[in-house]
Formats: C-alpha cells, sequence, structure tokens
DNA sequence: CACCATTCAGTTGTGCACAACTGAATTGCG
DNA sequence: CGCAATTCAGTTGTGCACAACTGAATGGTG
C-alpha cells in the first residue's frame, strides 16, 4: 500500500501535463489557421456532424456556455460558423458552418501524421491509453450520454 | 490503418477531458481551503522539498514564471509563502513556506482515498497509465531533466 | 389557463496557460 | 576589464475553464 499510496495523485499531474504537452503540439499546427485547439474541436464536432446546438457542443466536449459562448463568437467573427436561433425552441441557437469553415477542413488537412511523429507511443499503446482514459472518467463503453461520436 | 488513423486525435481529446475531469475530482477537496489545483502543486513541491526558486518550481512542474508568479503572489498573499530574492544570485526568487504554509499540509491531508473513490481503475491500471503518459511526453525513466520528484 | 420549475445561452468575475516582451543581474569571451 | 549574450522573474495581452448568476423561453402541473 504504501507504495500506491500517491500514485492516484501522481497520474492526476500527469494527466495535467500530458495534456498542456498535448495541445503545445497541437499548436504550430493550428496557428497559421488561427485556431486554438478548443477551437479546432468544435470544428470537428462540426465538420462531423453538421449544424448543432451549443447544448449538443457542450455534451460533446463537456464544456459549458461560459466556456463556448465566447469560443463561438470568435468563430463566428472569423467568418468560420453564424449563430442562428432555433425556430422551434427560441431558447436554442444552432451552430453552422460557413462555406469558409467548411474549406477550412481541408486547408488544415490531416493531422495525424505530424502527431503520431511527435509522440513516441505505437498504436497499441494509443489503444490502450485511450480505453484507460475512458474508463478514468467513469465513461466505459456502454455509456449512457446521448452523444454518438467522440469528437477528437 | 483506416483504424487507427484518428486514434491520436481521439486521445488528445481523452487527455484534454481527462484532465479537466480530474481537476474537477480535486476541486470540492480543495475549495475548503481556498486552493486551486496548480496552487496545490506548487505546495506539494515546497511541501516536498522544501524552498525552491521559481525557475525551479517551473521546471518541476512545466510552467513558465507567466503562469507561476501571479499564482506565487496569490499563495503569498494568502499567506501561505514568502518570496525573497536570492542572496547569491539577486536574478532568482526563493519560494519558501511560512509556517501556516506547512500546517496547511495536515489542514489537507491525505486525499489519496478521496480521490481513489472517484475513479474507477485499479491500481495496476493506475501504474499503466501513468507509465503510457510518462512515455508519450517523451519523459522516460532515464530522463535527464534536472528534477528529482514527480511532485505529485 | 396560471404559475412555478426547468432549460438554454449568455455575462461576469477569477484563475490558470502561454506567447511576447521588459529590465535587471549574471556569465562568458575576447 | 568591457561588453554582448544569456538567465531570471515579472508584466501584458489573449484565450480558455468554470462558478455563479441573469433573463428569456419552454414545459409541466394543478
Amino acid at each position: 500500500m504504501a507504495e500506491s499510496t500517491a500514485l492516484d495523485e501522481m497520474i492526476c499531474f500527469q494527466l495535467y501535463a500530458a495534456s498542456r504537452s498535448m495541445t503545445g503540439l497541437y499548436r504550430p499546427l493550428l496557428d497559421p489557421h488561427g485556431l486554438t485547439y478548443p477551437q479546432y474541436l468544435v470544428l470537428r464536432v462540426l465538420w462531423h456532424d453538421g449544424s448543432t446546438t451549443v447544448r449538443d457542443l457542450g455534451r460533446t466536449l463537456q464544456l459549458d456556455s461560459g466556456t463556448l459562448s465566447p469560443l463561438l463568437k470568435r468563430l463566428e467573427a472569423q467568418g468560420h460558423l453564424v449563430r442562428t436561433r432555433g425556430a422551434d425552441d427560441e431558447r436554442t441557437v444552432l451552430i453552422t458552418l460557413t462555406g469558409a469553415g467548411q474549406a477550412l477542413r481541408d486547408e488544415i488537412g490531416d493531422l495525424t501524421q505530424a502527431l503520431l511523429c511527435s509522440i513516441n507511443l505505437t498504436v497499441d499503446e494509443l489503444t490502450q491509453l485511450n480505453q484507460l482514459l475512458l474508463r478514468a472518467r467513469g465513461t466505459s463503453a456502454l455509456d449512457e450520454s446521448p452523444r454518438k461520436v467522440t469528437p477528437a
């Protein structure tokens, strides 16, 4: 027990450091397009799912409106998307990509190769890591959450 | 290849989400003491290593002075530590715990149990996760970095 | 129908992260 | 020694995160 006592707290730091390190890998890839990593995540959801609401975006990315509202406003200011009030429900806001937002997908291209080169893990280890992270968050494979797609 | 193409980008999101989820677990434990998770990390380093400099703290936690300076200023304002210019090198700033800062260690106590209950991973899985995260950051066991201790 | 609870996006305030920069102190090299 | 390059902490500006709140819209219940 003595050896494992601090392990969980150690892992929290590893997660914290690894997450920041990871967004650091994205930065040089996204900077030329004027995007941050959270903004890129939002775009990935939109590229995959098409129009969504702020609410669904929040569920998918586990972010609240306090984070998303200003972020979406910035993406709108950049001309990547538009926000329109829902016709049936005036409370909701529909997020829709513009042509420029669609085009950005091809401009950015596939970042996979660039990332794989920076991470020294095998595909097996990546799979293993993914599953451990999912479980650590209590999000097992048989999750009841309404979202269908892992965004990025 | 088609299956593994998006895996690395998926993992980046998992890391991002897991890291935020983890600090969310700490929040109710640290809030009563008026601490944030990064502040707690700084205190853990100080509790373990004693006085250090901003520079070493930055190396240990992988944070720059732009992040640490205001954070340390807040911890100083709370009376947990003091900052003094280095006697030999006027550029450096020595961070030293106050009595209150020392005492805080016992007041907070061991968060391990509370955290273990929130994470549904076994000790084996925690070990595995830790090693994968270390490797993913390129920080192998035989690291050349000057820091001696994994902070938390 | 009236009314209260809930949902939704947005705002405000605080505290990280990090790039870019400043200025003082130190180091190294001719 | 003299001076340019480097190191160090701090500041400024931008953009997340998140708690707490606001106000409008909706839904459910009597």
